[in-house]
DNA sequence: GTAGGGTTAG
């Protein structure tokens, strides 16, 4: 006989999840359906249930409504989960948890806070499930400062007995940069009791903070270490490109499990070395959906389209049913290293199993089809969206800018502004990007000043360097530079060398010089700059400067590595590099050349040869 | 509460 667990009053366990709607007639099986509501993902379900607990008034039951709750904010449904919420009189305080989960499970973190504001006022009191959800709500949002205010109220009310009160505040701690990493590691040092999971958090967070050494001497004295420490551990080296150390403590590792052989396919895919990557993938005792992810997208972002289209057939044959995650790794990686034919490929699967495509997940897409060129089915895909978020507008504006076609993306932005989005601080890089591209150079200054003014954006580094590309490329390389020496941030490399570029364009050999001075100040070695200050001196026709930079490259051993072009044609890529003829056709390819020149030359065309 | 893949810029 089955053994009955505890559980409330009201609700027996059950042991199998929802699957098919069905429609349930007796209270007894309504019950059974409430209890595992909180997992049920199944929005047209999930519909079906809650009307039928409407029905047998059940709505405001304290016990069924936060499930309500968690499972429409499961489904991205957060609307009708605050509904359910306002159709109770006298919320509880686990109504009130899942509610403040719910905002920060759709990205609507203030939200979170004042859910727990009005639950203060209205004289609930939080339990120890309240903070570890509030902490959730930090991430990615808040500063330091907030979590400390948590940490706070949580001594004045005391929940320190639960060790997953102060592990979650732990693990907020690392997620606020160094300085958390050191409050996390003062807390830590004062708790009495500590588990495996309070140490785990400890490393990940020494991890997350780049000190790696001290992450591997805590490693090291744990008192005990489950799979996560050694998966953390293993992924602590992968994220340093560590490779060696990962392999080490790998094959020491006991109990690997699938996370631990992804991790490892993971880093020898970023390091580049997919053969090592796909001997692990083989050898793989057991595969899932993350896995073949990893192993596609590592070839794909790599550019080996044959083996990531041949992988991908092989996982569809194997039965998987793809998530968003996939797809939008996928896609990322299609969009990196322009592999349409891939991106084209998992569409029309996509298409074939009717698969309801996220905002996210079309959001992938159109910047698939933008970075490999065709921005028309960018646009097109964008103008079929039924629901779009700013990063929606934000790709598909970046898209066009990226392609000229700033005229459209400046026109997008206002209907953006029509549709009520506020831009953010990357909406205004594809703005002023639109405006390089089309020469806008007073407008694209006009928008530069209006971020603070009117959206109260503070312009980053990187609108700087926007705003000195804007009025490099447009000649006005007084007004850059007095850009550069005036910004409140101290100039990087990428900032003198957008102002460099600019010197390429307009040959101010004096501007030119000065620039160089500060970038090889930086980054002696980089030898894009001095080849590029050496075009700058050729066609100014300054011979004496051009061999002096030669030289100079040649003492510190540089030399810019050749750019390259790659092409994909049928599926296959092709890769070329100046004065190549290691291609197969390279002697056809030449002659092709040969032939267009002259036809290139009619219509205009004159290749750049500094 | 701790571990592997995941859309916009740089």
């Amino acid at each position: 006989m089955t053994k009955l667990q505890p559980h409330s009053s009201f609700i027996p366990p059950m042991s199998s999840p929802i699957r098919a709607p069905t429609w349930v007639s007796t209270r007894r099986q309504l019950e059974l359906k409430v209890s595992e509501l909180h997992k049920c993902s199944n929005l047209p379900h999930l519909k079906q249930i809650h009307a039928q607990i409407f029905k047998a008034n059940l709505h405001d039951d304290p016990f069924v409504a936060p499930k309500l709750v968690s499972a429409f904010s499961l489904c991205h449904q957060l609307r009708i989960a605050i509904n359910v919420f306002n159709q109770v009189q006298f919320p509880n305080v686990h109504l009130y948890n899942s509610l403040i989960r719910a905002h920060t499970q759709n990205s609507q973190q203030s939200q979170a806070f004042t859910t727990f504001l009005d639950m203060l006022k209205n004289g609930v009191f939080p339990d120890n499930f309240t903070y570890p959800f509030l902490l959730k709500a930090c991430i990615g949002t808040c500063s330091l400062e907030m979590v400390q205010m948590i940490h706070t109220h949580m001594i004045k009310l005391g929940f320190f007995a639960d060790i997953f009160v102060p592990n979650s505040l732990i693990d907020s701690y690392c997620k606020c940069g160094v300085i958390g990493v050191s409050s996390a590691r003062k807390l830590f040092m004062v708790m009495e009791d500590r588990d495996v999971v309070s140490w785990n958090s400890m490393v990940s967070g020494l991890i997350k903070g780049g000190l790696l050494e001290e992450a591997r001497q805590m490693f090291d004295e744990m008192p005990e270490r489950d799979v996560v420490s050694w998966n953390t551990m293993l992924d602590g080296y992968v994220k340093a490109r560590d490779m060696n150390s990962a392999f080490h403590l790998f094959e020491k590792m006991p109990g690997r499990n699938v996370v631990s052989w992804s991790t490892m396919v993971s880093g020898y895919t970023k390091a580049g070395d997919l053969d090592m990557a796909r001997l692990l993938f083989d050898k793989m005792p057991v595969k899932n959906l993350v896995s073949w992810t990893i192993m596609i997208s590592g070839y794909a972002e790599k550019g080996f389209i044959k083996e990531a289209i041949c992988l991908y057939n092989e996982m569809e044959n194997s039965g998987l049913e793809l998530d968003d995650g996939t797809i939008i790794s996928i896609l990322a990686a299609c969009a990196e290293s322009g592999l349409l034919a891939l991106g084209k490929r998992v569409r029309s699967s996509m298409v074939a199993a009717g698969f309801r495509c996220s905002t996210a997940v079309t959001n992938a897409l159109i910047d698939m089809y933008a970075k490999c060129g065709c921005v028309e089915k960018a646009l097109a895909v964008f103008q079929g969206m039924s629901e779009r978020d700013l990063v929606s507008w934000n790709t598909i504006i970046q898209g066009l800018a990226m392609h000229g076609d700033g005229l459209t993306a400046l026109k997008l932005f206002y209907r953006m502004k029509q549709a009520g989005f506020e831009p953010d601080k990357i909406t205004f890089i594809g703005i002023l990007c639109a405006c390089t591209h089309m020469g806008y150079v007073d407008r694209g200054v006009g928008y530069f000043y209006s971020m603070e003014r009117d959206y109260y954006i503070v312009p980053q580094i990187e609108h700087y360097g926007c705003l000195i590309d804007l009025l490099g490329r447009g000649g006005r390389l007084k007004e850059a530079l007095e850009v550069v020496q005036n910004m409140p941030m101290e100039p990087n490399a990428v900032i003198w060398g957008t102002l460099l570029g600019a010197c390429r364009l307009h040959y101010p050999e004096e501007l030119a010089q000065e620039v160089l001075k500060h970038l090889v100040k930086m980054n002696p070695a980089e030898a894009g700059n001095l080849s590029m200050l050496s075009n700058i001196f050729a066609a100014a026709g300054d011979w004496a400067n051009v061999a002096n930079v030669r030289r100079a490259m040649k003492n510190i051993g540089v030399q810019k590595p050749s750019g390259t072009s790659t092409l994909d044609l049928d599926g296959e890529v092709h890769e070329f590099t100046v004065f190549d003829s290691s291609h197969p056709n390279s002697e056809d390819i030449y002659q092709m050349i040969h032939l267009l020149r002259p036809q290139l030359k009619k219509p205009g065309y004159a290749p750049r040869l500094t």
